[in-house]
DNA sequence: TTGACAACAGAACGCGCGTTCTTTACAGTA
DNA sequence: TACTGTAAAGAACGCGCGTTCTGTTGTCAA
């Protein structure tokens, strides 16, 4: 038996490829069809080191699962300065996935639409959506969904003469200055923007 | 059996947590533990509810496997205005998984951060993550990441006098008039921003 | 030419798994 | 009290699966 090597990286690819489709590994009986291999013993040699280099590994039960690495896509050759044009530095590729990027608590984290433009010079646009996790408290500073006279609303929070308010990032809106207690919904932890095709 | 209840939610929910560690649906031996049940037959009964009312289904080798229904979060009670506060919508929670949401072509699309600021205005600011779609063209209006002279650059493409243009979504940097052929690395379809805590 | 090793093929075994069937406990209803 | 349906428990069966072992082919080096 070998190290990783690039025949093992094209069963790695027909592998994600399945699992694309089922979310899950199969026997490695269905795994000969996938891999066009005809012998379970290989298809098994083959998962051995796949798992030793880091791309799945086994419950408890013995199933084969996949982890993190599997499911990484290279982040990018290069950066893309969005200031003015720099040369192109090729990092290795780190590796990503959005989801468990953005979200560290799944069960706290709740993703909201965001409407108008209250917040608009914060980048954060009607349309985007905002990753929040629930929190019941917040530090000056953070953007918050709060909410004023039982009405949500997402602002940055701030002090004023000791009582906290909602300041817009937006000339055209008021401050908020809530006369009762300010009850915080959570906090912004993460953006998501869609451009249409 | 009945329809989905209750009860089968409270399946659902320690099954949503066995998959978050494992990334797999265990044996109906397994999750017997997982569910607190005593017997396989009755495991076998609650799996098929949960496929019945859509949250898994099974692969062609008969393997339990989730469907999109099961990763669902549900999408905020209310839409959060970022505008004036607006009472509170309850409707019915939509479903999201963010991966999904962004990536339509996995092979073809890309993950670059944003550095500097030329496409503030854009509300596209430095730190950012640009989702890009590898393409060879695309059109005016849309944000692209070129190659200018040799060098990637993040900008919105326009047309000047039958010639294309890139322009920046800042009032301090310069448009770029390439004198060559403009080459498009490819188009921005999403953004992703992360808030530290 | 021979040996070593990697890349498979194939057969045989035994346990675990899903399946099915029967039985039990319990709550509601009439 | 008897009836009905739900929520389980439990046993028994048989096939499929992973495992292990042995055999075969090809390639490269000495």
């Amino acid at each position: 038996m070998t190290d990783f090597n690039p025949k093992d990286a094209e069963y790695l690819s027909k592998l994600q490829d399945y699992y694309a489709n089922w979310k899950s590994i199969p026997s490695y009986a269905t795994l000969c069809g996938v891999f066009g291999i005809a012998s379970k013993s290989w298809v098994k040699t083959v998962l051995t080191r796949l798992s030793e280099a880091g791309f799945i590994e086994r419950t408890p039960d013995g199933v084969w699962v996949p982890m993190r690495q599997f499911f990484a896509r290279p982040l990018a050759e290069s950066s893309v300065p969005a200031g003015m044009p720099v040369s192109v530095d090729s990092g290795q590729g780190e590796l990503f996935i959005i989801d468990e990027m953005l979200i560290d608590t799944p069960s706290r984290t709740t993703l909201v639409p965001v409407r108008g433009d209250s917040m608009i010079e914060a980048g954060i646009h009607d349309g985007d959506v905002a990753v929040v996790e629930k929190r019941m408290s917040a530090n000056v500073g953070d953007i918050v969904v709060a909410i004023v006279d039982s009405e949500f609303t997402l602002k940055t929070l701030d002090k004023e003469r000791g009582k906290f308010i909602l300041r817009p990032a937006n000339q055209a809106y008021p401050v908020i200055r809530p006369q009762g207690a300010l009850e915080i919904f959570g906090v912004l932890v993460g953006l998501i923007r869609k451009y249409k095709k």
